[in-house]
DNA sequence: CAGATTTGACCCAA
DNA sequence: TTGGGTCAAATCTG
């Protein structure tokens, strides 16, 4: 536990810095002629950061009550699980980290249905990769019940209704909906409205064995990876919270324009050398670089990523990190690929739809 | 049989 | 009046 607290604050105090940095940063850009996408690029990473520290306060504070009953394993707080996975697009509402008001708001939201509408809300947008078997978006480690579905006016899909499964046993009037997206039926909205005040349904407590036919909540998960699902899940968490920063870079030609990657969640599987084989490519390209790589879930010690030049077919670049957590796993991921004719993204070889690895250690790009 | 899901009905704010 | 959110009985599942 003191592992994480310590974590927890380093993190903490290494998000405001780069938070102060990327404003400086912008400081700058303002009175240059760089380009709105630049700056903008900057503006979502102080937003990233200043995101993160926020979730870093409130799951390191204590609880009410939901995860007093059992305490926070130190993997699991060195992670900053947040209450929903945290994405590009959304955040728990800031002004729900007083623990005391998010009590009262619970309590009044019992007494009178109206009054539930002024629970906080917020909306966070999962991806799901098709690629790989999941059926929704991945568990948010809550026990949810779904009490209804409606169609919904101009919308191709329908929107689920969940509420915690313990709302009877102990009051707890946390709910979300989910939402699947017109646009790119990959994606998920999930809008989460109150704080959970369960003793069971903690994130840092995964439920047992809930269905896997739940729209919203399930991944599939072959046997081994149920062995180690702590694991898995530290991994997925970190991943979310990932960031790549290329700008300053000693090989910064290779991508001209500072970019940030934000990683959504993917599941674990065998996917290296398929990866590599499926797309015709051989995994040993010509590394050309190095960036790097920012998130409250990495060992600085350890960080570390490359990029390779592929000459065998139209992708002029693909981005792949080498990592190690600070569970001491090692992790591969295709971050991004560009097309070498176009110099447009391939969004099939992006992070997404080629979920990470645990690689060989002693295996060499 | 207990708990979860489905689905039509109901409520209510806009 | 309409559409979104919730309820609750029926049904399903392990």
């Amino acid at each position: 536990m003191e592992g994480g607290s310590c974590y927890e604050e380093k993190t903490l105090i290494s998000e405001l810095i780069l938070g102060v940095n990327l404003a400086r940063q912008l400081r700058a850009h303002l009175s240059s002629d760089t380009s709105p996408e630049a700056r903008e690029v900057l503006i979502k990473g102080i937003l990233n950061s200043y995101d993160k520290a926020l979730l870093i306060l409130q799951w390191s504070e204590p609880p009410i009550p939901c995860q007093t009953v059992q305490p926070v394993p130190a993997s699991a707080a060195a992670t900053g699980i947040p209450e929903s996975p945290l994405s590009v697009n959304g955040s728990p509402n800031s002004n729900d980290f007083d623990g005391g008001l998010a009590a009262r708001e619970q309590f009044d939201a019992r007494e009178t249905p109206k009054k539930r509408k002024m629970l906080p809300k917020w909306t966070n947008q999962v991806k799901i990769s098709p690629d790989t078997g999941l059926e929704g978006p991945q568990d948010d480690g809550y026990n949810w019940r779904k009490y209804g579905q409606k169609d919904i006016l101009g919308a191709k899909f329908p929107r689920s209704y969940y509420r915690c499964t313990y709302r009877n046993t102990q009051n707890c009037w946390a709910t979300k909906q989910v939402q699947r997206s017109d646009d790119d039926p990959t994606v998920f909205e999930i809008t989460y409205r109150g704080k959970h005040t369960c003793a069971l349904g903690g994130p840092s407590t995964p439920a047992p064995a809930s269905p896997d036919k739940q729209e919203s909540s399930q991944i599939v998960r072959g046997s081994h990876q149920q062995q180690d699902q702590q694991p898995h899940d530290n991994l997925t968490r970190f991943r979310t919270g990932l960031r790549v920063e290329t700008d300053n870079l000693d090989g910064g030609n290779i991508i001209e324009t500072p970019c940030t990657f934000s990683f959504p969640s993917s599941s674990s599987g065998f996917l290296h050398h398929e990866a590599y084989s499926s797309l015709g490519l051989a995994s040993n390209g010509n590394h050309h670089g190095s960036s790097r790589l920012s998130s409250p879930f990495l060992s600085p010690s350890t960080t570390e990523s490359s990029y390779f030049s592929v000459s065998q077919c139209p992708v002029s670049e693909l981005v792949h990190i080498h990592n190690r957590d600070w569970c001491g796993y090692d992790i591969a991921e295709i971050v991004s690929a560009t097309n070498s004719s176009t110099n447009s993204p391939i969004p099939d070889l992006g992070g997404f739809s080629l979920a990470a690895v645990d690689i060989d250690p002693n295996f060499t790009f």
